[in-house]
RNA sequence: GCAUCCGUAGCUCAACUGGAUAGAGCAUCGGUCUUCGGAACCGAGGGUUGGGGGUUCGAAUCCCUCCGGGUGUACCA
């Protein structure tokens, strides 16, 4: 059920005698933005009338008197400059609801013509621990692959490991150095997480070692800048006083995220410098970036021991990473990492050198194209390959292996170059035939508006993350007050149900309200709070609904058969409301669809949350008044739940019976 | 320097890609109701969409320009 589409048709018809661009004509409807427009509107009028040169108003009355609507709407109105409004027919809108009814998809039609649909998404680095930077991929990722897979797309996911990397040199390194066997054997996890941590650490203490020295002179110039925008100040006219302050704000700013840089590295310095152990530790391994690089390329280039150190720790890393998928409810059909594609790069390279696209420049092999200042090195002076070359292979592969019309890359904005690079090589390459999108997303920012950190600096673990919402869920939702109000009362096993679907719920939940592109605050109070724009809200409403089945003691059979004997009697503006927000369901998800943006579900979901509240403040059910009115609100009540329940479901969010 | 994204209510964010009086939620103030669970509902205030110009029936959205910010810029991913 489309509501536009089905307008947009009748409307072709209608505009078929008076232009031979109707299908462009007719695309022009929307909702309208105040009911008292109606429910939809149509804006063809005003861009028609200049292709046939006249008055839009009168082109607007021959469309309307062409149009044969009469089955879905009211009488069309033209109003202002010719916009066409229309109303749904309360009739209409009963029959369709009760066509909603048993009907699992919820009214949501399959797509006409199915594409099969490649998402990379999360791709984390195994061996490092997970932070808060790979919630945004993998959250919009998985709800992306959810709609375009219930719309009827045939999706593929497919989860790009970064398991061939520094990383396993860092690893590696760590192991031969630090490690004991038998105790990494016993708790390979754990250990090789410590040993990461280790290595990587004295790697920072090397390179903030040798970065103060540039930190101190940023912070000298930029403290001198101030200066300068101070005494500029002073002199200032009064007409040049607020551009002045201005300037002396921003040079500030500058100031103090160049002091705040150079106190993370001297931090990072002290912390080994002032314990002994560790500064013994750098000192025997003072080169340490060197020998880590020097363990990555034995790796790669077949080094036995290497290799088989990587194949005992790949397994321990992967089950790290999928306790953290499994808590997010999030799966894959395939985890091609980087590994698999390492036999083809040789073949890649060569490929591009013969097709003329790549050749050699300062002992690297690289892809010049029009339009970027640098180019795209597909090898390096050293001979080791670069993830370009690596994306290029995986694109071979997926082509071959999947045929998709559409491949999705949920990565962060700023790599956005990598991929314009990487689609025009793709090009050139002869794949136009398949979609490329970069599906883009901001970075997820802390109260003080930088990328979040800890107060030391540190990115924030994803699992210390969800620990915390979930906790702070169950303190809100747990309440020892609201939980007396529970027959039959809830136990600690339901009471930790609920705190892990409304914890991770509002991570996901608040990550998908923000349109992808933009950057968004990261506030654990407002996510998990009880009212607002929350995925507790959401799921509050669907437990509504439960309690009055429940209460009412109706299935979805019942209801069907109340409906079949009485028909759905709507008298309320709220109930019609309500109803019409539960036909829209399609319409959100197809907007998503075209912007890959999961946003325009949220924003649905809580339109119809609140329109379901406003029903329930509104619309007695048990005590309706006639048999009629009480079939159309369980209906509404029985849909509101489901719809809540699939779309919440659709992004990747559970619901609980009550809570 | 170049490229690119952004600037919307006190705060956090939307705005279906050019449509009517720019919307939600917090916060503030006022109101409703003997709860199918009040975690509710109704109402009010709050905006020159960073400034200025342009394009047209119509601009937060497109173009130009200035101001302010983010990000990326040859061998990391």
């Amino acid at each position: 059920m489309h509501l536009p589409r089905l307008l947009q048709e009748r409307f072709r018809e209608s505009l078929a005698s008076l232009t031979d661009r109707a299908d462009d004509y007719a695309a022009m409807i929307r909702p309208t933005a105040d009911p008292k427009h109606g429910d939809y509107q149509c804006n063809c009028a005003m861009p028609l009338s200049k292709e046939v040169g006249r008055n839009p108003r009168e082109v607007a009355a021959e469309i309307v008197d062409k149009l044969r609507i009469d089955d879905i709407c009211e009488t069309p109105q033209i109003a202002g400059p010719g916009f066409i409004n229309l109303t749904l027919k309360t009739d209409f809108i009963s029959t369709s609801l009760s066509s909603l009814l048993g009907d699992d998809r919820c009214g949501v039609d399959p797509v006409k013509s199915e594409k099969s649909i490649v998402i990379d998404f999360s791709s984390p680095n195994v061996a490092k621990p997970m932070h808060v930077g790979h919630i945004r991929s993998t959250v919009i990722g998985d709800a992306l692959a959810r709609c375009l897979r219930f719309l009827g797309h045939r999706v593929v996911t497919d989860n790009h490991l970064g398991d061939w990397g520094t990383q396993f040199g860092i690893i590696i390194y760590g192991y031969k150095h630090f490690g004991d066997p038998e105790v990494v054997a016993a708790n390979p996890v754990q250990e090789l997480a410590k040993l990461y941590r280790i290595v990587n650490q004295l790697i920072e203490y090397r390179k903030s070692k040798r970065s103060i020295a540039s930190l101190e002179q940023g912070v000298q110039s930029a403290e001198q800048a101030v200066q300068e925008a101070e005494e500029f100040l002073e002199g200032a006219e009064d007409s040049k006083k607020k551009a002045a302050k201005k300037s002396l704000a921003s040079a500030q700013r500058r100031s103090q995220s160049a002091i705040t840089s150079l106190n993370a590295a001297t931090e990072k310095v002290n912390v080994v410098e002032s314990d002994p152990v560790l500064a013994e530790r750098a000192k025997l391994h003072a080169e340490i970036d060197q020998a880590v690089l020097e363990e990555t390329a034995k790796l790669h280039q077949g080094d036995s021991e290497n290799l088989a150190l990587w194949e005992k720790f790949l397994p321990h890393c992967k089950d790290e990473i999928n306790r953290v998928y499994d808590r997010l409810g999030v799966e894959f059909d395939h985890t091609l990492g980087e590994s698999f594609y390492h036999s083809q790069l040789q073949g890649v390279v060569e490929k591009l050198k013969q097709a003329g696209l790549a050749e050699e420049s300062d002992g690297a092999i690289c892809v010049f194209m029009d339009g970027f200042d640098a180019p795209m090195i597909v090898q390096k002076q050293d001979g080791a390959f670069l993830y370009a070359t690596t994306d290029l292979a995986t694109l071979q592969y997926r082509l071959n292996e999947f045929n998709p019309g559409e491949i999705l890359y949920v990565v962060d904005t700023r790599q956005s170059e990598h991929f314009e690079k990487l689609f025009a090589v793709a090009d050139q390459f002869g794949l136009e035939h398949v979609k490329l999108v970069h599906v883009n997303f901001g970075t997820v920012l802390g109260e003080d508006g930088k990328p979040m950190k800890t107060r030391s600096g540190t990115l924030i673990g994803l699992e210390s993350l969800l620990d915390g919402a979930v906790e702070r869920a169950k303190q809100v939702v747990c309440d020892p007050d609201r939980l007396t109000t529970f027959d039959p009362p809830m136990d600690e096993a339901e009471q930790e149900m609920i705190a892990e679907a409304v914890g991770i719920g509002a991570i996901k939940f608040a990550d998908l309200s923000h349109h992808r592109t933009s950057d968004y605050r990261f506030n654990l109070e407002k996510m998990v709070a009880l009212d607002g724009n929350t995925s507790a809200y959401v799921q509050y409403s669907y437990a509504r609904t439960q309690k009055i089945l429940e209460n009412a003691k109706k299935a979805e059979l019942d209801i069907i058969q109340l409906v079949e004997q009485h028909g759905i009697e709507m008298t309320h503006p709220a109930e019609r409301n309500l109803a019409l927000m539960l036909m829209k369901l399609e319409e959100s998800l197809v907007t998503l669809h075209k912007d890959y943006a999961p946003n325009q579900l949220v924003d649905y979901l809580l339109d119809t949350a609140r329109a379901y509240s406003k029903f329930n403040e509104n619309c007695h059910v048990l005590r309706a008044e006639t048999p009629q009115i009480q079939a159309a609100r369980l209906s509404l009540v029985c849909l509101s739940g489901r719809i809540l329940q699939l779309g919440l479901q659709l992004l990747g969010i559970g619901v609980v019976p009550r809570m």
